[in-house]
RNA sequence: GGAGAGGUGGCAGAGUGGUCGAAUGCACUCGCUUGGAAAGCGAGCAGGCGCGCAAGCGCCUCGGGAGUUCGAAUCUCCCCCUCUCCGCCA
């Protein structure tokens, strides 16, 4: 949510902003406007509730209360009407209440971008930060992962369409336990790194998803329990981020590093036809997720680091990615800045999305409310949030399937991960 | 799911219609005291919003919402949450 505090501040900022990721900056106008009506409304209003309060407790100083409170009457009867009209007006007008058009375009508006967030409209033009390592060179085409999974029979795709439709899997055998392994050795080596590791529900109620950010109009893409007014976590970015929702935090405490496992439920709507094969993306996926509460005037640097903890991982496993910088108008509602983490990924000849981090400043923050305290006597102030994967399961699954795979069927375990799946190499059956 | 108890400031805990945004204690901040500290003493110490250059002034908030009343932390209704016991269950 923008603070409306910006708006008035620095209108120019928030429609330079909003121009960059494509959006019509004349919203601003709006919010100015209405702006300034609410105030009026609002000083208006509490004049009529000051005089109101001032002669409630004269009646309540008086000698015999029931005459005064008889000879204020038609004073207070006058005044609880102008109140009533005020409080109407002033309710319809409110940045706080929920539903009012001032309210409605804060809370539709995305995050300020960062001035080092490139220019341009759509993926084309994110940037190329750095890349590591090169990608394999085979002596044969490369299969694709679902290909290899199956002949292995690690991966069934079959089977598990028919358990619950399309877009889910089913491992098996080594394929399991090699997706267990990942995900133990994501959340070890988060661990190593300070992070504070934590389980936490894949339920979360509507609430709790819409602090995040997750609730707006434009993504609606969530499995959901209207009944119980639960909503299945498209990421367990939601449940971190919200973990301090309401509470002021000590400085001393920051940065605090969130690392959690968990699944991750998406309806992906809106991706129909794209990456229908495989494990790229599935109504449910496996991910650990990292999380930071940062000073707000070191977000930034808290991004590179957050990046290289994701990126550290893939060197670890020996597969080779690139980072990408979003550019404006393909950087997410909540985030002020993107980094893209992509893995190679053979059979398809090119870089694929793996982990994604993101400062979002204290968009997030604002509406979780989730504040922090420098010194026992100073004000409380929005805590910035930033989240990314290190790393996606299954995207870094299909990676190693597809890297690691030899001219007779096998595939080759990075040596990291060893220790946690206890084989070196998958072979085919027989 | 059934029965009961309860939700007040960072914490503990008073407050059952009127100078209560809230006693008291602890914690915390500043000052005095001290060689230094502790103790002691004094002052301060919730959050949000609006007006104001500022000092400051005002409004709102005692789980959330609605109501009664000139006036609600206190009374009424609805909802949410927590705890205890019972049932069920991995």
């Amino acid at each position: 949510m923008l603070d409306i505090a910006t708006v008035r501040r620095e209108p120019d900022r928030v429609r330079r902003s909003s121009d960059r990721r494509g959006i019509d900056p004349a919203f601003v106008d709006e919010i100015l406007r209405l702006d300034a009506e609410y105030r009026s409304a609002l000083a208006a209003l509490e004049r009529a509730q000051a005089e109101k309060n001032r002669l409630s407790s004269e009646i309540g100083r008086a000698e015999d209360r029931s005459a005064a409170a008889a000879e204020l009457r038609p004073r207070l009867d006058a005044l609880a009407k102008t109140i009533a009209g005020a409080q109407a007006t002033v309710a319809t007008l409110s940045p706080d209440e929920a539903g009012s058009p001032l309210r409605a375009l804060l809370e539709e508006s995305p995050n300020l971008l960062d001035a080092s967030v490139p220019d341009g409209h759509d993926e084309s033009a994110n940037q190329l930060v750095r890349s590591w390592g090169t990608p394999r060179e085979f002596t044969f085409t490369p299969r694709p992962h679902w290909e290899i999974g199956e002949a292995l029979g690690i991966l069934d795709f079959e089977r598990a369409s028919r358990l619950s439709g399309s877009r889910f899997s089913v491992l098996r055998g080594a394929g399991a336990r090699l997706s267990r392994a990942l995900a133990q050795y994501f959340l070890d080596r988060a661990v190593q790194r300070g992070y504070v590791e934590v389980a936490p529900p894949y339920l979360v109620s509507r609430h709790t998803m819409w602090s995040t950010g997750q609730l707006t109009k434009f993504s609606d893409a969530m499995f959901r329990d209207a009944d119980a007014g639960l909503f299945m976590i498209p990421t367990a970015e939601v449940p971190l981020t919200a973990l301090h929702a309401g509470e002021i935090l000590d400085a001393s405490s920051f940065p605090r590093k969130y690392a959690a496992y968990s699944a991750c439920f998406r309806k992906e709507a809106g991706a129909a036809g794209k990456d229908t094969r495989g494990l790229m993306r599935q109504h449910q996926f496996e991910k650990v997720e990292l999380v930071w509460l940062a000073l707000p005037e070191s977000s930034f640097e808290a991004l590179e680091a957050l990046i290289n903890d994701a990126a550290a991982l893939l060197e670890e496993l020996g597969l080779a990615y690139r980072v990408i910088a979003l550019c404006a108008g393909d950087t997410g509602f909540n985030a002020a800045k993107t980094y893209d983490l992509e893995v190679w990924v053979p059979s398809a000849g090119t870089y694929r999305e793996i982990s994604s981090c993101s400062n979002c400043t204290d968009f997030q923050a604002r509406r979780a409310e989730i504040r922090l305290r420098r010194e026992p006597t100073s004000k409380p102030e929005l805590v910035h949030t930033l989240n990314g994967s290190g790393l996606a399961v299954g995207r870094t699954l299909l990676a190693i399937l597809e890297h690691g795979q030899q001219a007779d069927g096998s595939v080759v375990i990075p040596e990291a991960l060893h220790p946690y799946t206890g084989f070196s190499r998958i072979s085919p059956p027989g």
